[in-house]
DNA sequence: TATGAATGAGATTTCATTCAT
DNA sequence: CATGAATGAAATCTCATTCAT
């Protein structure tokens, strides 16, 4: 029986995880070392290692979480919106008015790393597939609510575009983390938005 | 075996940086060590820190080498396309067509780890807005050749479209050299293409 | 095993400088490397590590604490003496009595090499220098003290006597450390003490 | 049959030991490197490992030619002195008069060093041993010359007296090594002078 | 003989993880 | 549960020496 509560467990959890995004995203994963968490969080080495069987393990549940936080978020912001086009231009409004803080930077370079250090372990890459996946399907959802209403073309490929458009977040998440230009970052979006817009909607 | 010529060291030199790029591309820069490159090579450790003075060295010519190359590359084939759009197209081509092998999906990851690896190290970031400026100002002035010429759109922001096209490049890139589909890949880059070009054509 | 108090630390310190001291006496600094003190002490890699940034650090702490001990002795053991001359006296008893034993050969050793040492590092001039400026007036001192009391002649260089002092200290400490033979370097010290003595007394 | 002549071979020896002294002068001799040596004398690596042996080789021959030219020199500055202070004197003045350049300190640098380096090899200590006997025993000679005189006290142990020039010529050496002040240098070299001639004289 | 590229054992330092308190 | 000192394998880089040319 523990002594603490759950509750208390879980805040711990998080003060970790948060430090670990903080360290993770100034210093990369594998520069960051377990002394920086301490560091930051002020946990003691041995009571991070009472909540993550290792470093990695706090890689991997700190995606987890984020990712589940995303979805989370988005699933509620969606509930009011009329129709798919609206949806759509809500994701694009959504990334667009993101503030490129040095946190959402960060965020944004432990997530492409990810992408990097699955890429080589075997064991993450179903990890990583699944996760691809639902942020596949999710856009690919909203493409085919908007063919079925007629809102988009009939004959576009929605997974394909629903790729397109995560490789366009990718991408210029990744070259924004750079140089973080918030007001270019912002026209960029605008532009991005306007091409696929554009190129989704069914002509009059 | 001294007073070597300069094309046997060059030879050294390219053999290393090789053996380098697979190691960097199967394992990651930080987790790449020395003794992989050893191993790939066949060059002895010592020979190895005679050709560089460090691992970060290794990393920034190898970086330095292949864009020089693209760039050589791309020179060459320009000289006899007719126009802006036949330039872009050929660009977009050029793209799609590469092969999804292992080591053309090694060298984006490394080409995207640097992003992240730059982004942290005060002092390489000039190195890689300097290169990250050449690359933009390679389609940029494509786009100014076909605004001036009337193929494309004037009122086009031509450095937001060179951004656009790399972050599309570097999120798809990122995307294959983790999947790893040739048939969807070329699929993307045909949408891609498709995607850019009806923005950026001047409508008849 | 943490939390543990300030006492185990110093003692834990302690013991590795005291290896440190019997290993730069045997082998010399540059010699030596982290694995002898490792063995000797029995205290592992990382954890001396943790007591010391680097071996240089553990060099240069090691003398700073034996010259911290030399003044503590020092002026514990001049308290109750009477006169300049007697103090002179003291201190060449005391260097004559000193036991050629291995530990103390090699700390004199470990003494010499790091005058050289430190000739050579320009960040460790400031040290040196400043140590023997201490050494300096601490005889220079003394010899004021006989020159105020009548016992001393009056027109000698006290900052030279007191050079001249610690050359004869050191250039017999150096050849003694090599010969080791302790009566003649008693028989030394003896004659070193007359001819000083002789020297810088006030004739009658 | 060689096929270049003696003297060639003897000039390229004497290059690489001078060049060897500069840098066992400014860095030490562990600290030295044979590149360090290349770079000074010009000689290829080959070529100094044609002369010598080995790194430590050429520290002993470089050790054993100046203490060579110490003899060489001093014999024939004595022959036409005409007693045993006035070699005395002249010994005193030798010293005083010496101009602490770069290379001289340096000089001295390396034969302290050497000291430590031969306490601590076995196979040196005979070297350094015998060295150090020639050394006592030319100014001991010099002693007893002037007690069968009647210049010097009869009842001085010589070999003792010897010694005690030899460690004030070191301790000052080490000294002057590092503060490198000429003014003081030689005003220590003459209150030595006075101090050893003031204790080794007869008194009338 | 001269050259200098190659070798690889070895040195310093780091850091994920453990575990005694 | 919390702590943080201890561990030691492993990483980077060095450099005396060799030897093919």
């Amino acid at each position: 029986m523990p002594k603490v509560s759950e509750q208390y467990k879980e805040e711990k959890r998080n003060a970790i995880l948060e430090s670990a995004l903080r360290c993770f995203g100034q210093k990369g994963y594998q520069a960051t070392i377990i002394d920086d968490i301490v560091a930051d969080s002020k946990i003691s080495k041995g009571a991070i290692y009472n909540y993550f069987a290792s470093k990695e393990e706090i890689y991997l549940q700190l995606l987890q979480k984020r990712s589940d936080e995303f979805f989370t978020d988005a699933e509620q912001r969606f509930t009011d919106l009329p129709n798919a086009m609206s949806k759509v231009r809500f994701l694009f409004e959504r990334f667009r008015k993101q503030v490129l803080t040095e946190q959402n930077k960060q965020a944004t370079r432990v997530y492409i790393e990810f992408w990097l250090y699955s890429s080589r372990q075997e064991d993450l890459r179903n990890v990583m597939e699944q996760r691809y996946e639902q942020f596949i399907s999710y856009i690919k959802s909203i493409i085919e609510e908007g063919q079925k209403t007629g809102e988009f073309k009939q004959d576009l490929d929605s997974t394909q575009m629903s790729q397109i458009f995560w490789a366009m977040r990718d991408g210029s998440g990744l070259h924004y983390s750079f140089l973080g230009d918030q007001k270019k970052y912002e026209q960029t979006w605008k532009v991005l938005e306007e091409l696929f817009v554009q190129y989704i909607s069914e002509r009059p």
